[in-house]
DNA sequence: TGCGCATTTAACCGTATGGGTAAATACGCA
DNA sequence: TGCGTATTTACCCATACGGTTAAATGCGCA
């Protein structure tokens, strides 16, 4: 992903690697400092700091500092972007369903009056 | 993505670039051809057709076959799941909070309490 | 059979991911 | 100041992405 990628692409790609998901559903549950993010994962510490990496450029994460430790806490913001995307994306599709039913109702409405006469 | 990546990590990975997201919602439109999901991508064909292969994998999209077209098809299930995935998280994460609020009225509660007597 | 059109495959290139180990930093504390 | 702990940086490596151009394939039709 280039220089230039949008906000909505590095959400997404942040969201496709198992342990990224792992640490956000972990975060979900409050702060969480970088070792009790490695801990469940069996991935070594520094590349558990390119995944940070990653979900902060994506703003899925905010850090602090609290002595040698510095925590990371979920941002609730982009996850709602992506899934908004999603939700349009859906809502136009089932959408399309829709009107292709009206269409259908009304072609059958037609049928009914040539019927008729 | 390695060879064991997992449903879901193709699905966001597929999301995870504009000229895919384009394609789908263009698609969610209705079927359409190659050609014409290029058309407005400026990119070449081979291009498409490596975005098309990635959106395949996250069975995003089905392909049919029309004498020379090879019409691709919005598959929904996927999207309902990477979405489904998200408010999953938010849900937890949201729940949290209201039991925090409840925690935090139960605090106040007591030091209501406390200042009545 | 052979032409024309739509699409894919092959080969190549540059950059990004995802992982590792070893060394460097940053901080609290004795 | 020096030690111990937590975390990051620096390198290195293999593989995947995303793009290109040129060649191959698939299909309808004269």
């Amino acid at each position: 992903m280039g220089k230039y990628a949008s906000d909505l692409d590095m959400v997404f790609l942040a969201l496709a690697h198992p342990a990224r998901r792992a640490m956000l559903a972990r975060l979900g549950q409050g702060e969480a400092t970088v070792g009790e993010l490695a801990e469940p994962l069996g991935i070594s510490l520094p590349a558990v700091t390119k995944h940070l990496k990653v979900m902060e450029r994506a703003k899925l994460i905010s850090r602090s500092r609290n002595a040698q430790w510095r925590p990371c806490r979920l941002e609730a913001g982009p996850l709602t972007a992506a899934s908004g995307w999603i939700d349009e994306q859906r809502r136009v599709w089932e959408g399309r369903f829709d009107r292709l039913e009206t269409y259908l109702g009304a072609l059958e409405g037609e049928e009914g009056r040539r019927d008729d006469r």
